[in-house]
DNA sequence: GCCGTTTTCGGCCCGACTGTTTTCAGTCG
């Protein structure tokens, strides 16, 4: 049992409510379906305290239902509804385009229940010639199925499950039972999707070690188990590899199972060329182990400088290792700020003290709150005068508040490329994002120069989310990417990367291609709740995987160098 | 079913897009 699992069956609640024609019931449901599938903690800690009510959109009916699914393992509204409507929603939300009603059309016409199933019928062309379903639905469809499952289906975003990784480790350290233990995989590259948890530990007692992992409460199943290597399945739906290795080998294997592939076969094939062999177990000149204990070792005696896990991807940070021409990448600790945030005041789940104070919690020395401006109607989006009244609370807050707070703003770009807030309430804020939300399915020239138009215009400081893409859910945007680069840093606009997990938006490639058109770049966590402003290191991993070095990272100057920037 | 300095009852984001209609339903954000 999972925060995802019991998300999922509230979701299947609201579908199966929405096909009977129920009011309000399934946005209810939704709404506490987003609650606990975006929660930091496991539900069942928070049930223990008694505080399930205290959740958004958790009121007595849900939080009894939760208390019964905790409980007895069933939830009987979602068995009896389930019992009614024997559909695989959850399946079919994978899919875009194919809601609950469409979904239960194929239910009722063609007994279509599953993903399965929708893939046969698919194939004999069954549902075209369905009422309200032509050949393009169909066609849709297909394409749909094919792009959409794979990712969506065996792959974590790492900023949701992160926290979630590092506390099972945090336990095994406590325990004493082991003398290291740490991620490796596409985890430690900080990769924005990981397919599982690979974990190295050395330990004088491996056997008690991995009879106390396997007994962690997040364990529902185990695969294989032994005395260096054991595989089991964790509760959030994800395998799990824990490797106790000797601890003289601990560098050595920790290079090898962090990846990824393609680095490992290149450093291999460096080392079969000065006569050496690299393994899991250390670098060897014939039987004899020459480097082993730490990475940096093992990376100096190949001849090159060690390597940051989140650069190992093979896309020429061998060869600039080599060279000794590795960039100093930024550091988590040096992004001292957050440029994107939201409050309740559009639509944030937070007031604005609230997240004031959360961006103290982690140490931010200043932070832009950037409600939506007044176009993006369903996010409550602000107006020139709501924007005026809230810029002057954020003065007063300044005039005492240790942390610093910018003036910001989410802003429209119209479908003209026009701005949705005149000139002399922008020049009013500290930082203005131009974000690209409605009428994005245009062709790409159009789209472009839209985007350019904006970028010109003086009047903003970065663009928001670039590439619109969310992983798993929808691609990006069709735009020319080197003229928005060419146009960012002629007109000295930052571009942002977002570290909400789903927007990874630049994607670490874009960010490179970026920064060797001189870009500047803005950090930011996109949260719209107190606990979402973590994502800022998601961020932050991106940049690094962009090889971004300080200076291209505009949160990493201080207060008044920030100002400065200031249009 | 949830929520509350407009409310403990009566509201609940609503417009764009797409494909299927011949005036609209479903999906999305």
């Amino acid at each position: 049992m999972s925060n995802q699992d019991l998300a999922q069956m509230f979701l299947d609640i609201a579908d199966i409510l929405e096909i009977k024609g129920v009011q309000w019931e399934p946005r209810a449901y939704r709404k506490a379906a987003l609650t606990i599938s975006t929660l930091a903690v496991d539900i069942s800690d928070i049930y223990r305290q008694g505080k399930l009510m205290e959740l958004e959109g958790v009121g007595p009916s849900i939080s009894k239902s939760i208390e019964e699914y905790i409980k007895t393992g069933k939830m009987s509204k979602y068995e009896k509804l389930k019992k009614e409507y024997p559909i695989d929603f959850t399946g079919f939300r994978k899919i875009q385009g194919l809601g609950p009603k469409r979904a239960y059309a194929l239910y009722k016409e063609l007994k279509i229940r599953n993903v399965d199933d929708l893939k046969a019928a698919l194939e004999k062309n069954k549902i075209r010639g369905l009422e309200g379903f032509g050949e393009k639905s169909e066609e849709q469809l297909k394409h749909n199925l094919e792009s959409f499952m794979k990712v969506r289906e065996e792959r974590k975003m790492l900023g949701y499950a992160i926290d979630y990784f590092e506390d099972i480790v945090g336990r095994m350290r406590k325990s004493e039972l082991f003398e290291d233990v740490e991620i490796a995989g596409s985890a430690r590259r900080m990769k924005e999707t990981v397919g599982d948890l690979d974990i190295l530990a050395t330990s004088k007692r491996p056997k008690e070690g991995m009879e106390f992992f396997t007994k962690l409460k997040d364990i529902n199943e185990i695969i294989v188990k032994g005395d260096t290597k054991t595989s089991v399945k964790l509760s959030i739906g994800l395998n799990c590899d824990l490797r106790i290795v000797d601890g003289k080998c601990f560098g050595a294997a920790m290079q090898y199972f962090t990846g990824n592939k393609d680095h490992n076969v290149k450093l291999r094939k460096i080392a079969i060329g000065k006569g050496l062999k690299l393994n899991e177990y250390g670098l060897f000149r014939g039987d004899k182990s020459i480097a082993s204990h730490t990475e940096k070792e093992v990376y100096n005696a190949l001849g090159m400088d060690l390597i940051e896990p989140e650069l190992r991807e093979n896309t020429g940070e061998i060869e600039a290792a080599q060279k000794r021409s590795l960039p100093v990448i930024i550091g988590y600790d040096q992004v001292i700020s957050d440029l994107h945030t939201h409050t309740l005041d559009s639509d944030g789940a937070n007031s604005l003290e609230e997240m004031i104070a959360g961006a103290q919690r982690l140490g931010h020395k200043y932070i832009a709150v950037t409600n939506h401006s007044k176009s993006l109607r369903i996010a409550n989006g602000l107006d020139e005068a709501r924007f005026s009244s809230f810029n002057k609370k954020i003065e007063k807050i300044n005039e005492s508040s240790g942390i610093k707070v910018l003036k910001g703003v989410e802003l429209e770009i119209l479908k003209d490329g026009s701005l949705d807030l005149p000139a002399k309430v922008l020049r009013e804020m500290d930082f203005a994002i131009g974000a690209l939300h409605q009428n994005t399915k245009m062709p790409r020239k159009e789209l472009t120069d839209r985007l350019l138009k904006a970028i010109q215009s003086g009047l903003i400081n970065a663009v928001a989310h670039p590439t619109g893409r969310k992983i798993g859910e929808r691609e990006a945007f069709d735009l020319d990417f080197q003229k928005i680069f060419e146009a960012c840093k002629s007109n000295d606009v930052s571009l942002e990367i977002d570290g909400y997990p789903e927007r990874s938006d630049l994607p670490f490639d874009l960010v490179k291609e970026a920064k060797s058109y001189g870009v500047r770049f803005s950090l930011a966590s996109d949260a719209h709740r107190t606990d979402q402003l973590r994502f800022i290191r998601m961020a932050t991993a991106i940049a690094r995987r962009g090889w971004l070095e300080k200076k291209y990272v505009i949160n990493s100057l201080d207060y008044r160098q920030f100002l400065k920037l200031k249009r």
